[in-house]
DNA sequence: CGTACGTTTGATCTTTCTCAATAATGGTGG
DNA sequence: CCACCATTATTGAGAAAGATCAAACGTACG
Protein backbone atom coordinates (compact mmCIF):
# COMPACT_ATOMS: atom_id res chain seq x y z
CA UNK A 1 0.00 0.00 0.00
CA UNK A 2 2.44 2.95 1.52
CA UNK A 3 5.42 3.19 -1.40
CA UNK A 4 8.02 1.96 0.18
CA UNK A 5 12.10 1.35 -0.26
CA UNK A 6 12.61 -1.48 -2.87
CA UNK A 7 14.85 -2.92 -0.01
CA UNK A 8 12.29 -3.11 2.46
CA UNK A 9 12.02 -6.68 0.87
CA UNK A 10 15.26 -7.40 2.42
CA UNK A 11 14.90 -6.14 5.72
CA UNK A 12 11.74 -8.39 6.00
CA UNK A 13 13.76 -11.39 4.93
CA UNK A 14 16.44 -10.64 7.70
CA UNK A 15 14.13 -9.99 9.94
CA UNK A 16 12.66 -13.25 9.56
CA UNK A 17 15.32 -14.71 11.14
CA UNK A 18 16.81 -11.83 13.33
CA UNK A 19 15.75 -8.53 15.26
CA UNK A 20 17.94 -5.82 13.63
CA UNK A 21 18.52 -2.66 15.79
CA UNK A 22 16.87 0.13 14.13
CA UNK A 23 20.10 2.04 12.76
CA UNK A 24 21.35 -1.35 11.41
CA UNK A 25 17.54 -1.39 9.83
CA UNK A 26 17.98 2.36 8.67
CA UNK A 27 21.85 1.34 7.23
CA UNK A 28 20.09 -1.41 5.29
CA UNK A 29 17.82 0.90 3.53
CA UNK A 30 20.22 2.97 3.00
CA UNK A 31 22.21 0.97 0.85
CA UNK A 32 22.81 2.39 -2.63
CA UNK A 33 20.71 0.77 -5.13
CA UNK A 34 19.60 0.87 -8.91
CA UNK A 35 16.13 -1.03 -10.08
CA UNK A 36 16.18 -2.73 -13.17
CA UNK A 37 12.95 -4.53 -14.50
CA UNK A 38 13.18 -7.92 -16.04
CA UNK A 39 11.38 -9.91 -17.89
CA UNK A 40 11.29 -13.95 -17.76
CA UNK A 41 14.53 -16.04 -18.52
CA UNK A 42 16.79 -12.88 -18.07
CA UNK A 43 19.36 -13.85 -16.34
CA UNK A 44 20.54 -12.23 -13.07
CA UNK A 45 24.17 -13.70 -12.51
CA UNK A 46 25.66 -16.38 -14.98
CA UNK A 47 28.17 -18.93 -14.08
CA UNK A 48 31.29 -18.21 -14.31
CA UNK A 49 30.51 -14.36 -14.03
CA UNK A 50 32.68 -11.74 -11.69
CA UNK A 51 29.71 -9.79 -10.51
CA UNK A 52 30.16 -6.31 -9.40
CA UNK A 53 26.87 -6.14 -7.42
CA UNK A 54 24.61 -7.83 -4.92
CA UNK A 55 21.19 -7.95 -6.33
CA UNK A 56 18.22 -8.18 -4.74
CA UNK A 57 15.03 -9.46 -5.57
CA UNK A 58 12.21 -6.83 -4.90
CA UNK A 59 9.34 -8.34 -6.66
CA UNK A 60 8.66 -11.59 -8.65
CA UNK A 61 10.18 -15.11 -8.77
CA UNK A 62 13.59 -15.94 -9.75
CA UNK A 63 15.88 -19.34 -9.86
CA UNK A 64 19.33 -20.85 -9.02
CA UNK A 65 20.07 -23.51 -12.02
CA UNK A 66 23.14 -25.38 -13.59
CA UNK A 67 23.38 -27.09 -16.50
CA UNK A 68 25.33 -30.86 -16.94
CA UNK A 69 27.85 -31.51 -19.65
CA UNK A 70 24.92 -33.20 -21.58
CA UNK A 71 22.75 -30.15 -21.25
CA UNK A 72 20.15 -31.22 -18.82
CA UNK A 73 19.35 -28.70 -16.36
CA UNK A 74 19.09 -28.46 -12.56
CA UNK A 75 16.74 -26.00 -10.84
CA UNK A 76 18.89 -25.64 -7.47
CA UNK A 77 16.49 -23.78 -5.38
CA UNK A 78 13.53 -20.94 -6.23
CA UNK A 79 13.87 -17.29 -4.99
CA UNK A 80 11.24 -15.25 -3.37
CA UNK A 81 10.91 -11.37 -2.99
CA UNK A 82 13.72 -10.30 -0.49
CA UNK A 83 16.29 -12.31 -1.48
CA UNK A 84 19.94 -10.95 -1.63
CA UNK A 85 20.17 -13.54 -5.26
CA UNK A 86 24.06 -13.42 -4.36
CA UNK A 87 25.40 -13.09 -1.57
CA UNK A 88 28.02 -16.06 -2.57
CA UNK A 89 29.54 -13.32 -5.05
CA UNK A 90 29.98 -11.02 -1.92
CA UNK A 91 32.96 -13.97 -0.62
CA UNK A 92 33.41 -15.35 -3.45
CA UNK A 93 34.62 -13.92 -6.38
CA UNK A 94 33.59 -16.32 -9.51
CA UNK A 95 29.92 -17.27 -9.48
CA UNK A 96 29.31 -21.24 -9.59
CA UNK A 97 25.92 -21.20 -11.29
CA UNK A 98 23.15 -18.68 -12.63
CA UNK A 99 20.38 -17.09 -11.86
CA UNK A 100 17.32 -16.13 -13.72
CA UNK A 101 14.13 -14.56 -13.64
CA UNK A 102 11.38 -17.24 -13.47
CA UNK A 103 8.15 -14.28 -13.95
CA UNK A 104 7.81 -10.92 -15.06
CA UNK A 105 10.35 -8.87 -11.91
CA UNK A 106 12.29 -6.45 -10.68
CA UNK A 107 15.44 -6.45 -8.83
CA UNK A 108 17.54 -3.82 -7.17
CA UNK A 109 21.26 -3.97 -7.58
CA UNK A 110 23.67 -3.23 -4.57
CA UNK A 111 27.71 -2.52 -5.15
CA UNK A 112 29.31 -5.67 -4.08
CA UNK A 113 31.31 -3.61 -1.61
CA UNK A 114 28.66 -1.54 -0.27
CA UNK A 115 27.22 -4.64 0.79
CA UNK A 116 30.31 -6.42 2.24
CA UNK A 117 31.41 -3.80 4.21
CA UNK A 118 28.11 -3.36 5.81
CA UNK A 119 27.97 -6.89 6.73
CA UNK A 120 31.55 -6.68 8.21
CA UNK A 121 30.98 -3.80 10.31
CA UNK A 122 27.86 -4.09 11.50
CA UNK A 123 27.57 -7.26 13.48
CA UNK A 124 24.04 -7.48 13.48
CA UNK A 125 23.37 -7.44 10.21
CA UNK A 126 26.07 -10.16 9.17
CA UNK A 127 24.27 -12.56 11.38
CA UNK A 128 20.91 -11.86 9.93
CA UNK A 129 23.03 -12.50 6.44
CA UNK A 130 24.75 -14.98 7.71
CA UNK A 131 21.25 -16.61 9.27
CA UNK A 132 19.87 -16.72 5.59
CA UNK A 133 22.94 -18.29 4.09
CA UNK A 134 22.76 -20.96 6.19
CA UNK A 135 18.59 -21.48 5.99
CA UNK A 136 19.51 -21.61 2.46
CA UNK A 137 22.01 -24.26 2.50
CA UNK A 138 19.60 -26.40 5.21
CA UNK A 139 16.91 -26.16 1.78
CA UNK A 140 19.88 -27.30 -0.12
CA UNK A 141 20.58 -30.31 2.14
CA UNK A 142 16.64 -30.79 1.95
CA UNK A 143 16.80 -30.72 -2.00
CA UNK A 144 19.67 -33.29 -2.34
CA UNK A 145 17.23 -35.75 0.44
CA UNK A 146 14.39 -34.86 -2.33
CA UNK A 147 15.66 -35.63 -5.25
CA UNK A 148 18.37 -38.22 -4.00
CA UNK A 149 16.07 -40.64 -1.86
CA UNK A 150 12.58 -39.58 -2.26
CA UNK A 151 10.56 -41.25 -5.26
CA UNK A 152 8.13 -38.80 -8.06
CA UNK A 153 5.23 -38.39 -5.92
CA UNK A 154 7.27 -37.59 -2.80
CA UNK A 155 9.39 -35.03 -4.53
CA UNK A 156 6.69 -32.91 -6.40
CA UNK A 157 4.35 -33.10 -3.04
CA UNK A 158 7.70 -31.91 -1.04
CA UNK A 159 8.17 -29.50 -3.47
CA UNK A 160 4.75 -27.86 -3.32
CA UNK A 161 4.73 -28.14 0.57
CA UNK A 162 7.61 -26.24 0.97
CA UNK A 163 7.15 -23.44 -1.81
CA UNK A 164 3.66 -22.71 0.04
CA UNK A 165 5.21 -22.70 3.74
CA UNK A 166 7.85 -20.16 2.39
CA UNK A 167 5.74 -17.95 0.45
CA UNK A 168 2.95 -18.40 3.41
CA UNK A 169 6.36 -16.78 6.27
CA UNK A 170 6.79 -14.08 4.11
CA UNK A 171 3.08 -13.73 3.30
CA UNK A 172 3.10 -13.82 -0.38
CA UNK A 173 -0.28 -15.74 -0.77
CA UNK A 174 -3.70 -16.21 0.68
CA UNK A 175 -5.10 -19.27 1.99
CA UNK A 176 -6.85 -20.11 -1.23
CA UNK A 177 -3.59 -21.35 -2.73
CA UNK A 178 -0.83 -19.82 -4.56
CA UNK A 179 -0.24 -19.11 -8.11
CA UNK A 180 3.04 -21.80 -8.80
CA UNK A 181 5.17 -19.57 -11.01
CA UNK A 182 6.88 -22.92 -12.77
CA UNK A 183 6.01 -24.51 -15.84
CA UNK A 184 5.71 -28.42 -15.26
CA UNK A 185 9.41 -28.34 -17.01
CA UNK A 186 10.74 -26.08 -14.27
CA UNK A 187 8.96 -28.28 -12.21
CA UNK A 188 10.89 -31.61 -13.44
CA UNK A 189 13.59 -29.42 -13.66
CA UNK A 190 13.73 -28.89 -9.99
CA UNK A 191 13.30 -32.38 -9.18
CA UNK A 192 15.65 -34.42 -11.25
CA UNK A 193 12.11 -35.94 -13.42
CA UNK A 194 10.64 -35.44 -17.15
CA UNK A 195 7.81 -33.02 -18.10
CA UNK A 196 5.68 -36.18 -18.68
CA UNK A 197 6.35 -37.70 -15.35
CA UNK A 198 5.63 -34.44 -13.22
CA UNK A 199 2.59 -34.36 -15.63
CA UNK A 200 1.58 -37.73 -14.28
CA UNK A 201 1.96 -37.03 -10.67
CA UNK A 202 0.44 -33.76 -10.58
CA UNK A 203 -2.80 -35.22 -12.18
CA UNK A 204 -1.96 -38.72 -9.47
CA UNK A 205 -1.75 -35.48 -6.45
CA UNK A 206 -4.83 -34.29 -8.25
CA UNK A 207 -7.03 -37.37 -7.92
CA UNK A 208 -6.28 -38.64 -4.97
CA UNK A 209 -8.18 -35.00 -3.96
CA UNK A 210 -4.55 -33.91 -2.10
CA UNK A 211 -4.60 -31.16 -4.49
CA UNK A 212 -6.41 -29.25 -6.63
CA UNK A 213 -5.41 -26.95 -9.60
CA UNK A 214 -6.90 -24.34 -12.11
CA UNK A 215 -4.60 -23.82 -14.17
CA UNK A 216 -1.23 -23.11 -12.31
CA UNK A 217 -2.86 -22.21 -8.92
CA UNK A 218 -2.53 -24.79 -6.52
CA UNK A 219 -4.84 -25.57 -3.84
CA UNK A 220 -4.29 -27.72 -0.95
CA UNK A 221 -7.94 -29.57 0.01
CA UNK A 222 -6.01 -31.96 2.14
CA UNK A 223 -2.75 -30.14 3.55
CA UNK A 224 -2.19 -32.76 6.29
CA UNK A 225 -1.87 -35.29 3.41
CA UNK A 226 0.17 -33.81 1.23
CA UNK A 227 2.79 -33.12 3.69
CA UNK A 228 2.40 -36.73 4.74
CA UNK A 229 2.90 -37.70 0.92
CA UNK A 230 5.93 -35.65 0.79
CA UNK A 231 7.37 -36.63 3.99
CA UNK A 232 7.42 -32.88 4.65
CA UNK A 233 8.28 -31.08 8.22
CA UNK A 234 9.14 -27.20 7.83
CA UNK A 235 11.73 -27.98 10.78
CA UNK A 236 14.70 -27.52 8.32
CA UNK A 237 13.06 -23.75 7.18
CA UNK A 238 14.57 -23.13 10.42
CA UNK A 239 11.38 -20.55 10.33
CA UNK A 240 11.00 -20.49 14.37
CA UNK A 241 14.31 -21.40 16.23
CA UNK A 242 16.27 -18.38 16.03
CA UNK A 243 14.36 -15.65 18.01
CA UNK A 244 11.95 -18.26 19.87
CA UNK A 245 12.45 -21.16 21.30
CA UNK A 246 9.88 -24.08 20.08
CA UNK A 247 6.91 -24.28 18.04
CA UNK A 248 5.28 -20.88 16.45
CA UNK A 249 2.24 -22.21 15.19
CA UNK A 250 0.81 -18.20 14.24
CA UNK A 251 3.14 -18.25 11.43
CA UNK A 252 0.92 -20.23 8.83
CA UNK A 253 -1.99 -20.48 10.96
CA UNK A 254 -3.93 -21.94 8.06
CA UNK A 255 -1.71 -24.44 7.22
CA UNK A 256 -0.94 -26.24 10.63
CA UNK B 1 56.38 -34.42 11.88
CA UNK B 2 56.21 -31.40 14.76
CA UNK B 3 53.72 -31.40 17.40
CA UNK B 4 50.94 -28.79 16.49
CA UNK B 5 47.91 -27.76 18.24
CA UNK B 6 44.98 -29.31 16.97
CA UNK B 7 43.01 -26.50 15.34
CA UNK B 8 45.95 -25.93 12.86
CA UNK B 9 44.20 -28.27 10.55
CA UNK B 10 41.05 -25.39 10.97
CA UNK B 11 43.91 -22.84 9.97
CA UNK B 12 44.66 -24.66 6.82
CA UNK B 13 41.11 -24.76 5.91
CA UNK B 14 40.87 -21.06 6.15
CA UNK B 15 43.88 -20.50 4.31
CA UNK B 16 42.85 -22.24 1.59
CA UNK B 17 41.04 -19.00 0.30
CA UNK B 18 41.80 -16.37 2.44
CA UNK B 19 45.31 -15.05 3.90
CA UNK B 20 44.70 -14.64 7.84
CA UNK B 21 46.91 -11.98 9.21
CA UNK B 22 49.13 -13.21 12.11
CA UNK B 23 47.42 -11.67 14.93
CA UNK B 24 43.75 -13.68 13.40
CA UNK B 25 46.32 -16.78 13.02
CA UNK B 26 46.90 -16.60 16.87
CA UNK B 27 43.34 -16.05 17.46
CA UNK B 28 42.33 -19.07 15.95
CA UNK B 29 45.15 -20.94 17.34
CA UNK B 30 44.16 -19.50 21.42
CA UNK B 31 40.44 -20.37 20.73
CA UNK B 32 39.70 -22.85 23.72
CA UNK B 33 39.05 -26.40 22.78
CA UNK B 34 38.57 -30.08 24.47
CA UNK B 35 39.61 -33.39 22.48
CA UNK B 36 37.47 -35.89 22.07
CA UNK B 37 38.23 -39.41 20.38
CA UNK B 38 35.47 -41.21 18.36
CA UNK B 39 34.88 -44.02 16.98
CA UNK B 40 33.57 -44.79 13.46
CA UNK B 41 29.51 -44.10 13.13
CA UNK B 42 29.89 -41.90 16.73
CA UNK B 43 27.11 -38.78 16.30
CA UNK B 44 29.18 -35.47 16.03
CA UNK B 45 25.67 -33.72 16.05
CA UNK B 46 22.17 -35.14 15.56
CA UNK B 47 18.99 -33.32 14.01
CA UNK B 48 17.30 -31.57 16.23
CA UNK B 49 20.09 -31.42 18.63
CA UNK B 50 20.76 -27.44 20.19
CA UNK B 51 24.63 -28.21 20.19
CA UNK B 52 26.59 -25.65 22.87
CA UNK B 53 30.20 -26.21 20.93
CA UNK B 54 31.41 -25.97 17.45
CA UNK B 55 33.47 -29.24 16.51
CA UNK B 56 36.69 -28.92 14.30
CA UNK B 57 37.31 -32.43 12.36
CA UNK B 58 41.36 -32.59 13.28
CA UNK B 59 41.98 -36.12 11.64
CA UNK B 60 39.23 -38.72 10.41
CA UNK B 61 36.60 -38.81 8.31
CA UNK B 62 33.01 -37.66 8.81
CA UNK B 63 29.62 -37.14 7.40
CA UNK B 64 26.70 -35.05 6.94
CA UNK B 65 23.49 -37.16 6.62
CA UNK B 66 19.37 -36.97 6.75
CA UNK B 67 17.05 -39.67 7.08
CA UNK B 68 13.39 -39.72 5.52
CA UNK B 69 10.12 -40.59 7.38
CA UNK B 70 10.74 -44.14 5.46
CA UNK B 71 14.15 -44.62 6.69
CA UNK B 72 16.39 -44.47 3.60
CA UNK B 73 19.53 -42.03 4.40
CA UNK B 74 20.86 -39.32 2.30
CA UNK B 75 24.76 -38.58 2.41
CA UNK B 76 24.88 -34.66 1.90
CA UNK B 77 28.50 -34.17 2.11
CA UNK B 78 32.10 -35.91 3.34
CA UNK B 79 34.06 -33.32 6.15
CA UNK B 80 37.78 -33.58 5.63
CA UNK B 81 40.21 -32.73 8.63
CA UNK B 82 39.96 -28.74 9.25
CA UNK B 83 36.45 -28.57 8.64
CA UNK B 84 34.11 -27.11 10.88
CA UNK B 85 31.95 -28.96 11.67
CA UNK B 86 28.68 -27.22 12.78
CA UNK B 87 29.17 -23.53 11.84
CA UNK B 88 25.65 -24.47 11.61
CA UNK B 89 24.82 -24.28 14.79
CA UNK B 90 26.75 -21.03 15.45
CA UNK B 91 23.77 -19.00 14.29
CA UNK B 92 20.83 -21.26 13.82
CA UNK B 93 20.30 -22.75 17.00
CA UNK B 94 18.34 -26.13 15.98
CA UNK B 95 20.47 -28.51 14.00
CA UNK B 96 18.53 -29.34 10.85
CA UNK B 97 20.61 -32.90 10.01
CA UNK B 98 23.15 -35.10 11.56
CA UNK B 99 27.09 -35.46 11.67
CA UNK B 100 28.50 -38.71 12.26
CA UNK B 101 31.88 -39.86 12.18
CA UNK B 102 32.86 -42.16 8.70
CA UNK B 103 36.79 -43.30 10.02
CA UNK B 104 37.96 -43.34 13.64
CA UNK B 105 39.08 -40.00 14.35
CA UNK B 106 39.48 -37.19 16.65
CA UNK B 107 37.94 -33.83 17.21
CA UNK B 108 38.60 -30.17 19.00
CA UNK B 109 35.04 -29.14 20.17
CA UNK B 110 35.36 -25.73 20.37
CA UNK B 111 32.50 -23.71 22.93
CA UNK B 112 29.65 -21.81 20.60
CA UNK B 113 30.25 -18.49 21.99
CA UNK B 114 33.97 -18.07 21.42
CA UNK B 115 34.16 -18.75 17.83
CA UNK B 116 30.92 -16.87 16.93
CA UNK B 117 32.71 -13.98 19.39
CA UNK B 118 35.89 -14.51 16.87
CA UNK B 119 33.90 -14.72 13.37
CA UNK B 120 32.06 -11.39 14.40
CA UNK B 121 34.78 -9.30 15.78
CA UNK B 122 38.15 -10.04 13.04
CA UNK B 123 36.94 -9.84 10.15
CA UNK B 124 39.15 -11.38 8.40
CA UNK B 125 38.24 -14.32 10.12
CA UNK B 126 34.78 -13.76 9.29
CA UNK B 127 35.65 -13.73 6.28
CA UNK B 128 37.39 -17.13 5.60
CA UNK B 129 34.23 -18.85 7.69
CA UNK B 130 31.82 -17.49 5.16
CA UNK B 131 33.77 -18.44 2.76
CA UNK B 132 34.40 -21.85 3.87
CA UNK B 133 30.43 -21.73 4.06
CA UNK B 134 29.79 -20.54 0.85
CA UNK B 135 32.19 -23.06 -0.29
CA UNK B 136 30.36 -25.96 1.24
CA UNK B 137 27.03 -24.51 -0.30
CA UNK B 138 28.38 -24.06 -4.09
CA UNK B 139 29.60 -28.33 -3.23
CA UNK B 140 25.77 -28.93 -2.55
CA UNK B 141 24.92 -27.42 -5.28
CA UNK B 142 26.52 -29.67 -7.40
CA UNK B 143 25.62 -32.42 -5.24
CA UNK B 144 21.91 -31.79 -6.00
CA UNK B 145 22.98 -32.16 -10.26
CA UNK B 146 24.95 -34.86 -9.73
CA UNK B 147 21.94 -36.79 -7.88
CA UNK B 148 19.12 -34.90 -9.93
CA UNK B 149 20.36 -34.67 -13.81
CA UNK B 150 23.36 -37.55 -13.92
CA UNK B 151 23.22 -41.30 -14.36
CA UNK B 152 24.54 -43.78 -12.05
CA UNK B 153 27.74 -43.88 -13.73
CA UNK B 154 28.34 -40.48 -13.83
CA UNK B 155 27.21 -40.31 -10.13
CA UNK B 156 30.18 -42.02 -9.03
CA UNK B 157 32.85 -41.03 -11.16
CA UNK B 158 32.07 -37.11 -10.34
CA UNK B 159 32.20 -38.23 -6.85
CA UNK B 160 35.44 -39.90 -6.85
CA UNK B 161 36.44 -37.22 -8.85
CA UNK B 162 35.48 -34.57 -6.09
CA UNK B 163 36.69 -36.45 -3.04
CA UNK B 164 40.41 -36.75 -5.06
CA UNK B 165 40.78 -33.09 -5.91
CA UNK B 166 39.46 -32.15 -2.06
CA UNK B 167 42.06 -34.53 -0.69
CA UNK B 168 44.15 -33.28 -3.19
CA UNK B 169 44.03 -29.67 -1.96
CA UNK B 170 44.29 -30.16 1.68
CA UNK B 171 47.64 -32.54 1.13
CA UNK B 172 45.89 -35.57 1.86
CA UNK B 173 46.79 -38.24 -0.36
CA UNK B 174 49.77 -39.15 -2.82
CA UNK B 175 50.13 -39.54 -6.55
CA UNK B 176 49.23 -43.02 -5.78
CA UNK B 177 45.22 -42.53 -5.87
CA UNK B 178 43.36 -42.44 -2.29
CA UNK B 179 41.81 -44.88 0.16
CA UNK B 180 38.58 -44.08 -0.11
CA UNK B 181 37.02 -43.97 3.71
CA UNK B 182 33.47 -44.92 2.59
CA UNK B 183 31.89 -48.65 1.93
CA UNK B 184 29.75 -49.42 -0.97
CA UNK B 185 26.37 -48.45 1.14
CA UNK B 186 27.60 -45.60 1.93
CA UNK B 187 28.70 -44.01 -1.57
CA UNK B 188 25.21 -45.15 -2.72
CA UNK B 189 23.49 -43.33 -0.28
CA UNK B 190 25.75 -40.05 -1.49
CA UNK B 191 24.56 -40.52 -5.02
CA UNK B 192 21.51 -41.87 -5.00
CA UNK B 193 21.65 -45.52 -6.03
CA UNK B 194 21.48 -48.54 -4.41
CA UNK B 195 24.91 -50.64 -2.99
CA UNK B 196 24.10 -53.10 -5.99
CA UNK B 197 24.39 -50.91 -8.32
CA UNK B 198 27.14 -48.77 -6.70
CA UNK B 199 29.09 -52.12 -7.07
CA UNK B 200 28.51 -53.09 -10.56
CA UNK B 201 29.19 -49.20 -11.35
CA UNK B 202 32.15 -49.40 -10.01
CA UNK B 203 32.77 -52.73 -11.83
CA UNK B 204 31.80 -51.16 -14.80
CA UNK B 205 34.50 -47.89 -14.35
CA UNK B 206 37.44 -50.49 -13.75
CA UNK B 207 36.78 -52.85 -16.38
CA UNK B 208 36.72 -49.26 -18.63
CA UNK B 209 40.15 -48.74 -17.15
CA UNK B 210 38.82 -45.89 -15.44
CA UNK B 211 39.93 -46.54 -12.14
CA UNK B 212 42.29 -49.56 -10.52
CA UNK B 213 40.83 -50.95 -6.80
CA UNK B 214 42.59 -52.59 -4.80
CA UNK B 215 39.91 -53.30 -1.45
CA UNK B 216 39.09 -49.41 -1.02
CA UNK B 217 42.26 -48.08 -2.37
CA UNK B 218 41.20 -46.21 -5.36
CA UNK B 219 43.99 -44.94 -8.26
CA UNK B 220 43.04 -43.17 -11.51
CA UNK B 221 45.10 -44.45 -14.53
CA UNK B 222 43.19 -42.19 -16.78
CA UNK B 223 42.17 -39.43 -14.97
CA UNK B 224 41.17 -37.21 -18.22
CA UNK B 225 38.64 -40.45 -19.45
CA UNK B 226 37.09 -40.25 -15.31
CA UNK B 227 36.70 -36.29 -15.11
CA UNK B 228 34.52 -37.14 -18.59
CA UNK B 229 32.99 -39.81 -17.18
CA UNK B 230 31.57 -37.36 -14.26
CA UNK B 231 31.16 -34.47 -16.07
CA UNK B 232 33.30 -33.25 -13.73
CA UNK B 233 35.18 -29.31 -13.58
CA UNK B 234 36.59 -28.48 -10.56
CA UNK B 235 35.23 -25.27 -10.86
CA UNK B 236 32.64 -25.29 -8.16
CA UNK B 237 35.29 -26.17 -5.43
CA UNK B 238 36.45 -22.07 -5.86
CA UNK B 239 39.62 -23.77 -5.29
CA UNK B 240 41.82 -20.60 -7.06
CA UNK B 241 39.24 -17.97 -7.02
CA UNK B 242 39.40 -16.26 -3.89
CA UNK B 243 43.54 -15.28 -3.89
CA UNK B 244 44.68 -15.95 -6.87
CA UNK B 245 42.86 -14.64 -10.21
CA UNK B 246 42.95 -17.51 -13.01
CA UNK B 247 43.44 -21.26 -12.87
CA UNK B 248 46.35 -22.24 -10.66
CA UNK B 249 47.83 -25.67 -11.98
CA UNK B 250 49.84 -26.20 -8.68
CA UNK B 251 47.75 -27.24 -6.92
CA UNK B 252 46.97 -30.59 -7.65
CA UNK B 253 49.77 -30.97 -10.27
CA UNK B 254 49.45 -35.04 -10.47
CA UNK B 255 45.79 -34.57 -11.48
CA UNK B 256 45.20 -31.83 -14.14
C1' DC C 1 -6.49 -15.95 -36.79
C1' DG C 2 -2.43 -18.19 -36.46
C1' DT C 3 1.68 -19.29 -33.97
C1' DA C 4 4.27 -20.60 -29.99
C1' DC C 5 4.34 -22.54 -25.83
C1' DG C 6 2.62 -25.46 -22.34
C1' DT C 7 -0.16 -29.49 -21.12
C1' DT C 8 -1.99 -34.00 -21.68
C1' DT C 9 -2.02 -38.72 -23.23
C1' DG C 10 -0.39 -43.28 -25.12
C1' DA C 11 3.04 -46.89 -26.17
C1' DT C 12 7.43 -48.64 -25.57
C1' DC C 13 12.06 -48.94 -23.72
C1' DT C 14 15.92 -48.49 -20.07
C1' DT C 15 17.87 -47.83 -16.01
C1' DT C 16 17.91 -48.93 -11.69
C1' DC C 17 15.72 -51.35 -7.82
C1' DT C 18 14.45 -55.52 -5.29
C1' DC C 19 15.12 -59.89 -3.64
C1' DA C 20 18.13 -63.52 -2.89
C1' DA C 21 22.17 -65.98 -2.50
C1' DT C 22 27.21 -66.54 -2.31
C1' DA C 23 31.93 -65.07 -1.54
C1' DA C 24 35.50 -62.20 0.51
C1' DT C 25 37.49 -59.71 4.32
C1' DG C 26 38.81 -58.07 8.75
C1' DG C 27 38.45 -58.35 13.45
C1' DT C 28 38.07 -61.11 17.77
C1' DG C 29 38.44 -64.44 21.30
C1' DG C 30 40.39 -68.75 22.41
C1' DC D 1 48.03 -68.73 15.18
C1' DC D 2 43.49 -70.27 13.97
C1' DA D 3 38.41 -70.70 13.79
C1' DC D 4 34.43 -67.96 13.83
C1' DC D 5 31.48 -64.02 13.11
C1' DA D 6 29.89 -59.76 11.35
C1' DT D 7 30.44 -56.75 7.66
C1' DT D 8 31.11 -55.78 3.12
C1' DA D 9 31.42 -57.03 -1.68
C1' DT D 10 29.77 -59.58 -5.67
C1' DT D 11 26.60 -61.85 -8.76
C1' DG D 12 22.05 -63.25 -10.91
C1' DA D 13 17.14 -62.92 -12.20
C1' DG D 14 12.95 -60.52 -12.28
C1' DA D 15 10.15 -56.25 -11.38
C1' DA D 16 9.16 -51.44 -11.47
C1' DA D 17 9.68 -46.58 -11.72
C1' DG D 18 10.54 -43.31 -14.68
C1' DA D 19 12.48 -41.99 -19.36
C1' DT D 20 11.84 -41.52 -24.23
C1' DC D 21 9.35 -40.86 -28.40
C1' DA D 22 5.45 -39.18 -30.62
C1' DA D 23 1.31 -36.90 -31.17
C1' DA D 24 -2.78 -34.20 -30.03
C1' DC D 25 -4.86 -30.64 -27.51
C1' DG D 26 -5.40 -25.98 -25.15
C1' DT D 27 -4.58 -21.41 -24.33
C1' DA D 28 -2.50 -16.90 -24.53
C1' DC D 29 -0.97 -13.48 -27.16
C1' DG D 30 0.60 -10.72 -31.03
Amino acid sequence: MTPQSPLQELLNALALYSHLPSDDQQAVLDLPFRVRNLDPGAYLVREGDQPSQCSVLVNGYAYRQKVTGIGSRQILSVCVPGDAVDLQNMFLSISDHSVQMLTRGTVADVPRQAMQDMVLTRPAVGTAIIQLTLVEASILREWVVNVGRRDARARIAHLLCEFAVRLESRNLHSHEGFELPMTQEQLADATGLTSVHVNRVLKGLEGEGLISRRRRHIQFPDWRALQDAGDFSRRYLHLSDVDIVGERPAVTPNLV
